[in-house]
DNA sequence: ATCGATATTCTGCATGACAGAATTATATTG
DNA sequence: CAATATAATTCTGTCATGCAGAATATCGAT
């Protein structure tokens, strides 16, 4: 039995990746998928679809309705970056992120808008007990992340409008109805006033964050920083300095992104 | 050391399949990844990253690039189907591909189109020995596809420049230039008079397809089945009476869908 | 050519992915 | 509203297989 086929399996193949991302199309081209089907498609045990899909869930590439369906996450769909930049965006900031994390010891996000969701390019952990975990290669809607939030605010407002009313934002799950549109348009407005966005459990449970955004040499929005913190935590750190920590941060990586060619913007 | 994550980690992860997804994001939103790098950045050995980049790459996920960076491939940043139909469509095509790639020995797809590419959404494959393999979870550009051109040939033709001009395929990278246009254009014409479309080594060497439209009750197309065989085959089969075979199983599932009332459309 | 760096192949061993059974949750039926 | 059926989830022992490390190949630079 030889197939023909220029792509052919790799001579050490590893069938549990296999079947993952064997789901991760099924959940693409499908819409949605029950766990027996799962088990089925692959010719694995229940048991053992269960514990893939479990995963595709973790990393976002999954979501569960309610009625147990698996359907695709946040992570399916988005698409590549022709952002040339992240690469060394990520480089750039490393060290001014784990400074900042290593003085408050809570999580430091650095995250990029892409439509209208927001992705983490890297994270670099708090050594708080109880921390924030890692989110890098997360994606949330940008209008619900404090970070999001700070690069929002400062883009064209009516370019904005557009975003979260398009049919492309109903496709992905962000739209914006036009009766909710005021009330997020005024907390955009304070955003800009105040130089920065917080976010109290918007995305997730117990979770609260401050963000700001980060500019290129020209002025320009690029990305954002945020600080990730337990709920209980939140205000004590903000009474502390929170904002000017951020903005310390904040201003010396712009610096960094300032002298540093990016040649692709 | 407690992490606060309401999106914590099963309680029996597959570390393989973990790793892959988080290369998965790497590439999607670094654009490109460098062997070394990506063991770096999961803390595997190089060895064990290489093996899950070939499992990437497999699958469609990942491409090599002519200086072995991996980048991201055709399967990344297609976004889910928001086509409820896909299931049925499946469900219902099964038996008639079956019965053909049955009575061809030949391997016999169907795809939907979804902007530019073109997605199998199953296969049914042949009984000789050497033969096309699974392409399920697929995605090629459409324009290069028998089935993708199926499709595109009975489609308003503006739109279908419009399609393959606008910079959504730019980035998809499927852009046809102005230049390269009507050699194109020519070439859906006679699809359109055939009534099928030929593909010869177009999208993977040494194979050849032919792909027949699909419609529902309307009239309008909704997908293409294909048959893909060998090139070696492909004259003699096609001489025994191939374009009658695909149009003689089109016409019976035509009749299937008709009978399917297909909510959606 | 020679070296250095990075990518790929190979192999033994211990880990951890798998199936199957047990349990729980959810749907269906009389 | 039981009672039953069906599907989802948890648990556990076993053996396959994913991992690391070494060997080899490939590519670039000097």
């Amino acid at each position: 039995m030889q197939n023909i086929d220029p792509r052919k399996k790799p001579q050490y193949p590893i069938e549990a990746v296999d079947n993952a991302l064997r789901l991760l199309q099924l959940l693409r081209d499908g819409g949605k998928l029950r766990l027996k089907d799962a088990a089925a498609e692959l010719g694995v045990a229940p048991s053992t679809a269960h514990r893939l899909l479990a995963m595709l869930v973790y990393r976002g590439f999954a979501v569960q309705d309610e009625f147990k369906n698996y359907v695709p996450g946040e992570a399916i769909g988005v698409g590549p970056a022709r952002l040339g930049w992240t690469r060394l965006l990520r480089q750039l900031s490393q060290p001014h992120m784990e400074l900042l994390s290593g003085r408050l010891n809570e999580t430091v996000n650095l995250m990029v808008r892409v439509g209208t969701k927001v992705r983490f390019l890297s994270t670099s952990e708090g050594s708080n007990a109880l921390r924030v975990g890692d989110r890098q290669g997360s994606v949330m809607p940008a209008h619900k992340a404090s970070g999001g939030k700070a690069i929002l605010a400062e883009l064209d407002p009516v370019m904005v409008h557009k975003l979260f009313s398009s049919n492309s934002a109903e496709i992905g799950g962000d739209y914006i109805s036009e009766q909710a549109y005021p009330a997020f348009q005024r907390e955009l407005d304070a955003v800009r006033r105040n130089g920065f966005a917080a976010n109290f459990e918007g995305t997730e449970e117990g979770i609260s964050a401050l963000g700001m955004s980060l500019h290129n040499w020209r002025g320009e929005v690029i990305g954002a920083l945020s600080v990730a913190t337990p709920l209980a935590r939140f205000r004590p750190l903000f009474d502390a300095g929170l904002v000017q920590a951020i903005g310390e941060t904040r201003r010396q990586l712009e610096v960094d992104i300032a002298a540093n060619p990016a040649d692709g913007e």
